[in-house]
DNA sequence: TCAGAGGCTGACCGATCGGTCAGATCAGTG
DNA sequence: CACTGATCTGACCGATCGGTCAGCCTCTGA
């Protein structure tokens, strides 16, 4: 490691958050990472050995504390001390680490660029309004997206639950979890 | 080959699907589809303009339910019906559609092949097990996944609300959603 | 019998990808 | 002065991308 820590390093580390973060991996090339930068591609290889290791270099650090959190939970001596190390720690690496974690989102903000998705995203915020019983509180509207965005991302995992069973699991967890609870 | 198949067309927009939730759309190359249905490349182009019209027929039928939920919930005379229209019509939704969806997770599941995130998903689900209260239950593991899933999803985007703020209401949220609740 | 249409192919195109390489520039050191 | 190592560049490479095109094959109906 140089001793004058060259800042050129760290600005290609910046510029690929960014980027990552607003096109996904795939959807960033080195060059755009160059160009954001402001240097050559050739450059961006100097300081990195591959695209890849880019990327690892910015997902290490939340990857780190993500296992020690495991280790924790894993030394907790019953179910419920574990359920509380679990909540407390992931919601505090989730706060601490929020942009290194966004960029996992990948391709996801790009693709909602796309024709098909023209109107998706004002529906959904107005789908958010809804379901926060269109209040104010920055809580209420966390909540909302929070849930909204969970189901989206999940739901195709459970290609063996049935329909109703889901369903029914997933209103469940709506009526408890909505801060003005549905009626 | 040259059969009177015109079943091809169906088959390309299945294998397209599948691919896509595999390897994301970027990720997905003509090429790949052709394969996976066993035809050439302008056998695909022959069936869809380009690429985006494979997306856009996939998710269309979708779409459109989302946007007459969106026009339903408008209708609602107040916000507490709006917010069980809401609800129920999203809940619907993401179990109708749910492999469609799946397909906008993008490149996140091939990206998770990536050996920074070699043991993420393990430890990924020793903690749904301890957010779950360690129960077998599968609607107590459906809610401890869309939560966590939510939440990493989601946490990036509020990057103007203070650390403290964010976590008193994710923390909060979990001990209101979570089947048997932290103490 | 044969024209035409639908279904499909292989060859090809320009663009862009991740990555390599030889060499230019420059600061420090003896 | 000569030399060295760190930093960086432009030119280049093979592979792959989305997409085009001319034409082949098979089926159908007049």
């Amino acid at each position: 490691m140089a001793r004058p820590t060259p800042q050129t390093h760290d600005e290609i580390l910046a510029a690929a958050a960014r980027r990552f973060a607003a096109t996904g991996y795939r959807g960033t090339s080195l060059q755009d990472i160059a160009t954001e930068v402001g240097c050559s591609k050739a450059a961006v290889l100097y300081h990195f050995a591959n695209k890849e290791a880019i990327l690892t270099e910015l997902m290490a650090p939340a990857i780190e504390v993500f296992c020690s959190l495991d280790e924790r939970i894993a030394a907790q001596p019953g179910p419920a001390a574990a359920q509380r190390v679990a909540a407390e720690g992931f919601v505090d690496l989730a706060v601490r680490f929020r942009s290194e974690i966004a960029l996992l989102r990948g391709e996801f903000p790009e693709l909602l660029q796309q024709p098909v998705f023209a109107h998706i995203q004002q529906i959904s915020e107005r789908l958010i309004d809804a379901l926060a019983g269109q209040s104010e509180r920055a809580s209420a509207r966390i909540t909302a997206l929070v849930l909204l965005a969970g189901i989206a991302e999940t739901c195709g995992q459970f290609a063996d639950v049935p329909d109703q069973e889901l369903g029914d699991a997933l209103l469940g967890l709506l009526r408890r979890a909505l801060e003005s609870p549905i009626h």
